[in-house]
DNA sequence: GCCGGTTATTTGTATGACAATTCTCCAGCC
DNA sequence: GGCTGGAGAATTGTCATACAAATAACCGGC
């Protein structure tokens, strides 16, 4: 019987989100994530919830209707609420992906990313260079000077975060937006492997300025194979397991 | 004063989401996304938006959780609910794409989702060739086989999206998943631009065979390549204006 | 001029009631 | 016997009301 654990889960949660109904859809949200749900299978109804939880039936509904927002369930009179496909999950959320992450296995979650980010981040340079506007590069170029001046590796997790995020805005394009999540998560959860130790980052250093040059000379070629070879070095470290050295 | 017409707007939309709470999310969502109320900006409060739309507080409420599930919004007590900078938007949600595409110019969304295409669906080619399942090849068989023996141009497109959905499915990756909504929405909108008339199939066909051959038999790079040229022609079509002609 | 408490406003939660929807089942008819 | 139609039941949808919690803004004291 499942609903033991879960009620636990949601009671321990003080963290974030001290808000009910966001600790009640991240308890559900996890479990479904977490396939305890399987797809089109039917949850319990909102007064069960309630029961579970110790929480009142329009709390349990504000959940459920952030949980609908992002796809996962979809409810109906007399019916319950449902869950979706995994396919209509939006597992570009912001809370989705934190779910997903929690629930599956690190390595595997990094592995994925790294793919998209491989199919992604090579074009979006490229993309970059030719629609980037003057204070796009600038903010390009702030991460950059942050980056150099972090102290520890720690440090230099934020800049390197925004150096990435700033590349992508540099493409003006809204629907892209969405993929910056996955950056974020990225660069979050690989630092969680790496340890403290302040590596070498003076490999990282030089092959964020050759993107930058290039993007700066509106050179597309040149930035997205810069990027490419950026990637590469990530993509060993994470390859390797739990290599130390910083992020992308 | 723009509470009127938003008010109309809610007032007439009798379509689909009879639900209450969906048809206010709608209203509100499509307001923020047309530009009424800009990143940034608070929001009416729950009670006002309650008498704007003759509607109680819980119903408000509901539609409020829904859009602050996608990203939209950010609710806290005593200040209200304040609308997310736009790279907090979930533009790839069912809902938000449709507004979004509701309130923005038609060719100016072809565009950047033609962008978006060109910079994944090679990718997804490359990937879909090195991981496909034998039952999700089956899947891309089938569609293209459905596409042949479509009568219309009409009943070419269900498959057509099938296909590209398929090849998305085949690279076995979550995170790509919800840029499937990109291809749906683009096929659609795309076809309200071509006329009924059967244009010449001739091309599309077998360059979907290419595609799906190079698949079969593991060709990364004859995947990647054939999906370009794929992807040219459809971007053809986009950048003539409305030439007739099917999507890609 | 700064600091701390007070107040007011807005969202958050609870409760109870009823409406709307639609699945299920049963009876009646062909 | 199988299909059809309606009655009933279960669940979500909506409403009204009240109070709690959080916090921005104001005000008074020092």
């Amino acid at each position: 019987m499942p609903t033991r654990k879960i009620a636990n889960r949601f009671k321990r949660s003080t963290q974030t989100g001290s808000m009910l109904h966001a600790r009640l859809a991240r308890a559900i949200g996890e479990s479904i994530l977490g396939g305890t749900y399987a797809p089109g299978t039917l949850l319990p109804n909102e007064a069960e919830w309630g029961r579970m939880f110790g929480a009142s039936r329009t709390a349990v509904r504000e959940a459920i209707k952030t949980l609908n927002g992002k796809g996962l369930l979809v409810s109906r009179p007399k019916i319950g609420s449902r869950v979706e496909p995994r396919r209509r999950w939006n597992l570009l959320d912001r809370d989705v992906l934190a779910w997903h992450c929690a629930a599956m296995d690190r390595r595997a979650f990094l592995e994925s990313t790294q793919e998209v980010r491989k199919l992604l981040e090579p074009g979006i340079a490229r993309l970059a260079a030719r629609k980037r506007t003057p204070e796009q590069l600038e903010q390009l170029r702030q991460a950059l000077e942050d980056m150099r001046s972090a102290g520890s590796a720690g440090e230099m997790v934020e800049p390197d975060v925004r150096f990435h995020a700033a590349l992508l805005a540099c493409t003006n394009n809204d629907l892209l937006a969405p993929f910056g999540i996955i950056i974020e998560q990225t660069l979050g959860t690989l630092f969680d492997y790496t340890t403290r130790n302040n590596p070498k980052p003076d490999f990282v250093i030089p092959m964020h300025e050759d993107v930058m040059k290039a993007v700066a000379a509106g050179n597309a070629a040149g930035a997205e194979a810069a990027m490419m070879r950026l990637l590469g070095d990530t993509d060993a470290i994470v390859a390797a397991g739990s290599a130390p050295g910083t992020a992308a």
